[in-house]
DNA sequence: CTGAAAGCGCTTACAG
DNA sequence: CTGAAAGCGCTTACAG
């Protein structure tokens, strides 16, 4: 039915490890030779076989993306970025969303994967210390994006969660903000005490005393902002600023103002951390710390498709810069909408 | 170095015809030598290479999901949905994002994915005509979302978009607005004549005259919504409610009225199409016509693995009903966010 | 219920 | 520069 690399090798009048060859480019064939190849490839419309080439160069030429649960307003951008840096390398892109699954099911889909990818990126610290140190001793070309535990030597791919705090922290503080106070997110999880490290480091290297009262934890969730920016305000006299470990509690947070009759910047400044969409939309528009979700995806695949390449040893972890995007509710003015945002 | 089904076979002390039954069910095998095999499996860790079963079966559970350009505020939920959707039916999700080729190496593109999964999903129009009609030819199973060539006869699946729009304009009527602007998307795509077909129906039924110069045409885009109701408020008198095509519009149009010093839904109503996320968090929060992109990811999956499965006959288009969502900008009172959005 | 064997469509030493 | 041939790890008639 379909052509194969017979069909097209006997088209040609050459043998198929002939066509093979011009198909991969892994050997020099003679410019004559080569043009009958792909002039038979052509009139047949040929396509090579994946399962195939998989089978026989133990390569499938793909990548698996695997997300804890296939949700929240990080992870588009996240399988952007890693789309556009697989086709650059001729890369495809297999998605896993471990949603509801059990435990032990996911060890079995996570090897699965395995044999249908060359490499997996594992987002959002789905995976248990056991699955990991698994993979590894299995030899799987891994990067984790996010957090990782501490004593296993994983590649992984993180933002500069306590600088990006620091850095926001300081705005605060030179816009003239003394009473900053800070709403974290779990302690369980290690980007949300890097980014109170961030906090503590600003006020401290500006000199501003640490107030075990300024800070509250949250969930990162928009409810947890909202509840932890209600308990802040009941303090007297309320911060003059205050700054969420992410976006969505910082949008709680705001929407709990507004519910005071209290006005961001006028009353409380607000900044969060993440630069999710949303960011640019709330009123006033959110000052928050950009983290690339693009970037990291793509510095995920190139990182992956490197250790495909070459079996380096492994166990860095790469920071990528965060930026502070300024808006409105930090106090500062901005221009609005209607210069950018074209098409 | 790793356990194929021949190791399996040998350490259970049977053929791999065997082991291959009680790995896919496909036929009765006792129950002692069933548990001899999955013992043995577990000993050895063993997975099945899934290139070796594709080349063997001429199948590989796996679905692709092809976009014009991996982004915009869609594509999150139609993976999520697809991604579960597939999960359930132990297939995988391959993504693929057609963002900046020229079209000649599409083509090549769809070829190849045509091999690595047993049927496609085409998002958003992207496919011209003639590869349409190649793909049906060579008979991969296919849906696409979105819009198609009226004379081709492929599955697809769609929002009610006439529908939508008519609910929208109807429930503005129902407020007592009765000067209804529309802000429409480019001429060349059937959802924006669709919605601006129930645009028309929505005043036709309830007996309000058809004005062409309240109707004026954007991009899709955020910009371009800001542009098409600075038109709107130049007319005299401006009109007291506008429908916008897309959310995206209907946000820019939002920023518009803000900073021609109105109020939204005061001096302007407003309503969007599409719901997506930002929409809860514009102020006001913008009431607008919610379409289920889960849920059209979910049955774009389960239809397409239908024509995997059973060869029928295609043709068909389905489509999914739209909702109504009812915030602010339309004039109505709601409950504000503290309520909901848990977690 | 089980096994021997062919075949799926490629890649890749090995010769020449 | 090119070809003959083995092998990748499965599935699936075909026998029994």
């Amino acid at each position: 039915m379909r052509p194969t690399i017979y069909t097209v090798a006997e088209r040609a009048g050459v043998s198929i490890a002939t066509v093979s060859r011009v198909l991969n480019g892994t050997a020099r064939v003679s410019d004559r030779t080569q043009a009958k190849v792909r002039r038979a490839m052509d009139e047949l419309d040929y396509q090579p076989n994946a399962s195939a080439r998989g089978l026989a160069a133990n390569a499938t030429s793909t990548i698996a993306l695997v997300f804890p649960k296939l949700s929240g307003p990080f992870y588009s951008e996240l399988i952007r970025g890693a789309e556009i840096a697989a086709s650059e390398s001729d890369y495809h892109l297999l998605i896993y969303g471990a949603s509801g699954k059990a435990l032990g099911q996911d060890s079995q889909t996570l090897g699965m994967l395995t044999t249908k990818a060359d490499g997996l990126i594992l987002a959002g610290s789905i995976v248990s210390h056991c699955y990991l140190q698994d993979l590894q001793r299995r030899d799987v070309a891994l990067v984790v994006l996010g957090e990782v535990p501490s004593d296993t030597s994983v590649d992984c791919i993180q933002p500069d969660n306590v600088g990006g705090a620091e850095e926001a922290v300081t705005h605060l503080i030179q816009h003239g903000y003394r009473r900053i106070a800070m709403i974290r997110g779990p302690a369980s999880r290690t980007h949300a005490s890097d980014r109170e490290r961030g906090y503590r480091k600003a006020l401290a290297v500006q000199g501003l005393p640490h107030r075990t009262e300024l800070v509250v934890a949250g969930a990162f969730s928009e409810a947890s902002g909202y509840a932890a920016m209600g308990r802040l305000l009941e303090l007297e006299p309320i911060p003059d600023a205050v700054f969420a470990a992410s976006d969505q509690m910082a949008i709680g947070a705001m929407a709990a103002v507004h519910d005071a009759r209290l006005r961001v910047p006028e009353d409380v400044a607000l900044v969060g951390f993440d630069d999710i969409e949303t960011a640019q939309y709330t009123q006033p528009p959110l000052t928050t710390v950009h983290q690339d979700m693009l970037g990291q995806g793509q510095l995920a695949v190139r990182h992956l498709l490197d250790r495909i390449n070459r079996a380096e040893p492994s166990g860095e972890t790469k920071i990528l810069p965060t930026t502070l995007v300024i808006r409105r509710s930090c106090g500062c003015a901005d221009e609005g909408f209607k210069a950018g945002n074209s098409a």
